[in-house]
Order: C-alpha cells, then sequence, then structure tokens
DNA sequence: TCACAGCTTTCATTCATTGAAAGGAGACAC
DNA sequence: GTGTCTCCTTTCAATGAATGAAAGCTGTGA
C-alpha cells in the first residue's frame, strides 16, 4: 500500500499531496494498480439531469432585479458546476436564447422575443388588445393590465402603465394569485366549475400581507364577480391601491383574459372606471371573435 | 507498451469480456446468431443531434401563418421522428415552453413571453420607448415600429399599427435587413465602420423585389443618414409606402435602437412627420440614459 | 513573484437520449 | 363485425452526447 492510496480517502490531503507525482504516472497507474483513482478526470453524474431542464435553469436564473448575470452567477444562481454552465450557456447563446456582451456577461436574447411573439396566448392576444388598452389606458390615466390564465396562475401579457399611478406589484410575464387580484378573481370566476372547487380545496392567503381566506370568502367574491361582470378589488401593501377588472371572451364563449385598470387609493373612481373597463372588455370580446379565436 | 495498455486502447473489448458471467447469456447470442435484424428495436441514430437543437427546431416550426401545429405537423415540419417530437414537445409543455390544447394541437407558451420580457435589448427597452411610441402613434395616425440591431439583421421589438395605414411587412419579432429598410439603415449607419465594411462585402437586394444595390449607393445613404440623423426610405412593394426613422443611443453614445414612422405612400407628409420622429427618439435617448442604460 | 478570482479547455466515463416497432384510439366504409 | 385508414402513445435495447474534475489560461492586485 502506498501512501498515496491511504490519503486518497482524505480529499482534502489529496489536494494537498497531488503534486507529488506528475498526471500523466498517477494515470498509468491507475489503470492498473490503483483502484481508488487520485486524479480522476470527467465522469458522468450518479443522477444526471437532461439537459433541456438545466438549460431552461440557467433562463429562469434571469431575474427582473438581475437581468445580466455572470457566469459564475449563472453557476452559482443554478447549482451547474461551472464547465458544464459554460457549455450550456454558450450552447444557449449559439441558438440565440441567451447574448454574451463583450465582458463575458449573459443576457436573455432576442429570439425568445420572436418565440413569444408567437404564442397564440401572448402575442396573439396583445396585438387585438393593444388600441382599446391605450384608449383605456388615455381615458383613465392609470395602470392598465391585460392577463391570461396557465393553470393554477394569471399571467401579466400587457401592461401600460402611468408613472404617477402608484406601484405596481406585478409586470408583463410575471404571475399572479388567481385569488388575492382583480384580475386572478375574474379569471377564476369564469373557469370550469371542477377547477375553481380544486383551486379552492388549497389553503389560501392574500399575499403582500399573508392574511388567510376562507374558500367561502372566495366563492362569495366570485360570485359577485359572475352577477355583475366586473371585480373590484383593494390592497393595503405596499402602498394603497385599487383595481376594477372585467372578463374577455373567446368565440367559444370561455373567459380567454381579463383586464384591470389599477391605480392609487383615492385616485381611482370606480364608478367613474367602471363603465369604461366593461366596454372596453366587451369591446375586445368582439374584436376577438371577429379575429377567428 | 504494457498489456494494461494494449487493452485500454480497445474499451469494447473490456466491456464485452466483463459481463460474459452476467445473466445477458441469450441476448447475446440473439445478437450474434441474427445478422438481419428483423425486429430491431430502438437504438441511437449514428449521428445524433443535440436535445437542445432539436428542441429549439420544434420551436422555429411554429411561424405567424401556423401559430398551433399537431403532432404529424411538427415532425413533418421538423423532419425528427414522431416519437422523439413526442417526448420533446411533452418535455417542452412541461417547461412551459409549450402548451398543449385539448385536441392536441401545440403552441408557444406563455413562460417564453416571461422570459422574453427579461431580455434587456428587448422588452426592456421597450417598457422605456412604449409612452413615447404611443405618443408618436397618437400624434402621426400612422404605424409606429422600435427596431435593434442583431448580428446582421434588424428585429422588431415593438410596433404600433394603424388598421388604416397600409400593409406593414414585418411584425414584432420579425427582423428586416439592415440596407433595404429605414429602420436597418439607421441601426446601420450608426453601427462600428469594421462592421459597416463587413455587411457592405456582401451582394446586396432590395428584398421584395429582389433588385441589386452597389455598397457605393448604400455608403451614400448611411451617409446622409448621418448627416441628417434621420432616414428617408419608400418602396413600391407589396404596395407604395414610405418610412421616417431616428437613432435612439445608449449612455455610451451607441446606437440602441431605431425607430420609424410607417404609412402608406401619400399618407405621410415626412415635412411634418421629421420634427416629431426626432422629438420623440430624442426623448428615448434621454429616458434610456436615465434609467441606468 | 506570488496569490487569487474568473474564465476556458480537456477528456475518460456513463446515463440520458434515441427511434423502430408495437399498441391503442377514433373515424369512416362496407 | 371486420377492415383500413390516420393519428397519437408507449416500450425498450443500444449508444454517443453530455458530464464535471482537473489542468490551463488570463488578468488584477499586492
Amino acid at each position: 500500500m502506498t501512501p498515496a492510496e491511504t490519503s486518497a480517502t482524505t480529499p482534502t490531503a489529496m489536494l494537498a499531496e497531488s503534486p507529488a507525482t506528475t498526471p500523466t504516472e498517477t494515470l498509468a497507474e491507475t489503470s492498473a494498480e490503483v483502484s481508488a483513482p487520485t486524479s480522476r478526470r470527467g465522469g458522468r453524474p450518479a443522477n444526471g439531469e437532461p439537459v433541456l431542464d438545466r438549460a431552461f435553469r440557467l433562463l429562469d436564473a434571469f431575474h427582473d432585479d438581475a437581468p445580466r448575470l455572470t457566469l459564475t452567477e449563472l453557476s452559482e444562481r443554478t447549482g451547474i458546476p461551472l464547465s458544464s454552465t459554460l457549455r450550456l450557456a454558450l450552447h444557449l447563446s449559439r441558438l440565440g436564447a441567451l447574448e454574451r456582451q463583450a465582458d463575458g456577461t449573459f443576457m436573455i436574447g432576442l429570439r425568445l422575443l420572436e418565440y413569444a411573439s408567437l404564442a397564440p396566448r401572448g402575442h396573439g392576444l396583445r396585438s387585438i388588445a393593444l388600441p382599446y388598452l391605450e384608449d383605456l389606458h388615455r381615458a383613465t390615466g392609470q395602470h392598465v393590465q391585460l392577463a391570461v390564465r396557465e393553470n393554477d396562475e394569471g399571467v401579466i401579457v400587457e401592461r401600460l402603465s402611468t408613472p404617477g399611478a402608484g406601484k405596481v406589484l406585478y409586470s408583463v410575464g410575471g404571475r399572479v394569485p388567481l385569488h388575492g387580484t382583480g384580475l386572478g378573481l375574474v379569471l377564476l370566476a369564469y373557469s370550469r366549475p371542477e377547477f375553481q372547487d380544486a383551486y379552492l380545496q388549497r389553503s389560501l392567503f392574500l399575499e403582500p400581507e399573508h392574511t388567510p381566506v376562507t374558500a367561502a370568502e372566495v366563492r362569495a367574491q366570485l360570485q359577485a364577480v359572475r352577477q355583475t361582470g366586473i371585480a373590484h378589488m383593494s390592497r393595503l401593501l405596499p402602498e394603497p391601491a385599487a383595481s376594477v377588472c372585467a372578463p374577455i371572451f373567446d368565440r367559444s364563449g370561455a373567459c380567454a383574459a381579463s383586464i384591470a385598470v389599477l391605480g392609487a387609493d383615492g385616485t381611482l373612481d370606480s364608478r367613474v372606471v367602471e363603465p369604461a373597463v366593461i366596454a372596453i372588455a366587451r369591446a375586445i370580446t368582439r374584436d376577438l371573435k371577429l379575429s377567428g379565436r
């Protein structure tokens, strides 16, 4: 038993003693004699993860507050080893999903914009709704949002913001809960009853404050939305604000999206805004049916 | 040459010898005897293609005129075998990059909208420019476009269209040539001289008509753009139209984007539109610098 | 000259990926 | 009921694309 073998059991000692023998020597010896290779290069991990999943985890690493990341940051955020991160990130850059700047930082690439513009429920809907949303935006002078449901959440598809009209919690591409927001409540109110039941099974909280709500309370809200065709919501955090929301329907009569007018508390007179929101929601619904959706 | 080394040169032999005692005897026999495998299942292709490339080829299969595709259509368009197409498409659906409707058709998923909204040169720029673009849209009553350069092309990042203002060739996410369009000409005029030289090396054509243009002609146009700070372009196909375009600069003084007002021939008085385009381009430039880009 | 942090390249190892084949599911015909 | 489509889904042996530790490289700062 050579000293090299006994030291191999402790990885830290390995690192300290490794320069004692040259790499070529150890390799030749390990293949013949040594069962525990001291400098074992390569090797696939015990439970490999599909490349695709990893690639999308890289994309997931980017956020509103971190739209540009260095290689090391990417590696740390995803937990993927540095060399694998580099290989993947370069691959994604070749495909246009990422872009690399001169200083080496990575960012989301424009190719993804191209794909996103083909999402029927995203840009397809948006292109029809945008002129109407602009009208609503001008008329009310408040934030205007458009959202669709994806599984258990709403996704903001478009947002027209007004600098003076308070903070907006969610931005384009962002996800909103179906029960704590006006946009979500509308989407939930017009979804299939079985889906509603399943959704209301879970324990629900109003999110900035983390206040619990009962299923019965939400059901009452949904009932009100269906009766009036409109949703009123208000929140206190991060600052008092209110929203007025209405549904948009597709050709089949299913709720395709919801729109919201959102403003700082006090600046939003719901009596005034309500007819405008309803009128614009109906106009978009009509246009959606005409355009073959 | 040690025996260990010679055996190391043929790894297959090593592998073949060790499972000789393993219970896969029957399998080994069949593979040895049957030379023509009538029912040979599985097997990796001779030159496999990386999963990532295939996944993005699936996304590439979607187009403006085909935003929803069946499994068979996807398989045909990409040339990927049906079973592999299904596996991949389902995987992408799990990741949110695709969505599957009840009838089995696939479409681009909303998750990609989420990623796209993080592209600094896409949605980041867009969110700053949009209010100004709306102003320009209202004031002129014509199509308004915003584009950035990616390699040898311009990419449309935003478009506000006016139903009555003629056909628009390019939509959001679409790519425009750098020499045949006003938007592209501006992007080219303010790019690095080496890049311009390289770009002008190629044989250039004006695209709907496929008319050749010389590098000298384009150079003269670029010179005019740099002198006046604006680009005028007109095209005859598919119908007569004209555009007025101006550059947007980032903090470093490089051209970050270009904007265009585009209208049917005759409806666009460039004398009137020009000051508006310049003013809005400067306003966006100022805002871009303020917001730390 | 040394130490360090961040990025890039190498390469033996092996498991995720592969597609032909078989197995439904539904529609239309006879 | 049986046959024949088309379209979608599942199975599974074979294997090369994917893997990450280690070494190499580059700039920065003491």
